[in-house]
DNA sequence: GAGATCCATCAACTATATTCAATAGGTCAG
DNA sequence: CTGACCTATTGAATATAGTTGATGGATCTC
C-alpha cells in the first residue's frame, strides 16, 4: 500500500485515456483545468470552442474518469482527476521500462 | 541534467504520440515490442493483423517517433523507442502535479 | 411565473481515420 | 536472371469521430 498510489490499470484502460486525451480541443480543457477548477463558462470564453463542441468535450473526458464535476446552482465546474493521468504515465513508464530490461534485445 | 534524461515535450508532442498510442491495433504492436525487438513477419504472427494494416500501423507509429526500424537482408526489425513513451509519461506526470499543486482549487 | 442564464442533448452533416485487395520494390536462392 | 519471399504502397470503400444549429431542462433574478 504505497502512499500515492496510483491505481494500475491494464492496456484496455490505459487506450481509452490515451484516446481521450489525443484530441486537440480536449487537451486544451485538461491544460486548462490543470490551473484548478472552473466553470463551463469561463471554459468557453478562455478556450475558444463553441458551447456545444465543449460540453460534448468534457463529456468524453469525464467519461474517460479525467473528469470530475460538481453543480453549484446554475453552474457546473470541472476539475482534473489527477489519478487517471498518474495511471496512464504509469503505466507508459512500466512500458518503457520493460523495453529497457533485456538490454540486448531492445535498442 | 538529470541522467535519464527523458527530452521535454510540449503538448502539440504530446497529442502526436497520444494520438498514435490510443488505436488498437497500435497498441497491440507497441505491447508486443516491449518485450523486443522483432521483425515483421513475427509480429504479423503474433498479432493477429493482415500484412498492409500491419504495415500501416508500423509506419504510423515510426512516423510519431514511436519506433524504429533497421533492415537486415529482407527482414526489417522494429523496435520500441523507450524515449519517447518515457517523455510522454514525464508529461502526464507534470500535468498531474500541476493539478495537484494548488491544493485548494483541484479535488 | 416570466424571462434570462448556464449547460446538456439530439439528429444531420462533415471530416478524418482505418481497412481491404491489388500492385510494386527489394532481397535472396538456385 | 528467374522465381520466391518479405515488406511497403496505393486507391477505393468503409467505419468512426467531430462539428454544427436547434431544442430542452434546470436554476436564478425580478
Amino acid at each position: 500500500m504505497s502512499v500515492s498510489a496510483a491505481s494500475q490499470i491494464d492496456s484496455h484502460q490505459a487506450r481509452a485515456l490515451l484516446k481521450a486525451l489525443a484530441d486537440p480541443p480536449r487537451l486544451q480543457v485538461i491544460e486548462s483545468l490543470a490551473a484548478g477548477e472552473r466553470c463551463v463558462c469561463d471554459l468557453a470564453g478562455e478556450l475558444d470552442l463553441g458551447h456545444t463542441k465543449l460540453s460534448f468535450h468534457l463529456k468524453v473526458l469525464k467519461q474517460a474518469g479525467l473528469l470530475a464535476d460538481r453543480q453549484d446552482g446554475r453552474w457546473i465546474y470541472y476539475r482534473l482527476q489527477g489519478e487517471a493521468l498518474e495511471a496512464l504515465a504509469l503505466w507508459l513508464g512500466e512500458l518503457s521500462a520493460s523495453c529497457r530490461k533485456p538490454a540486448a534485445l531492445c535498442l
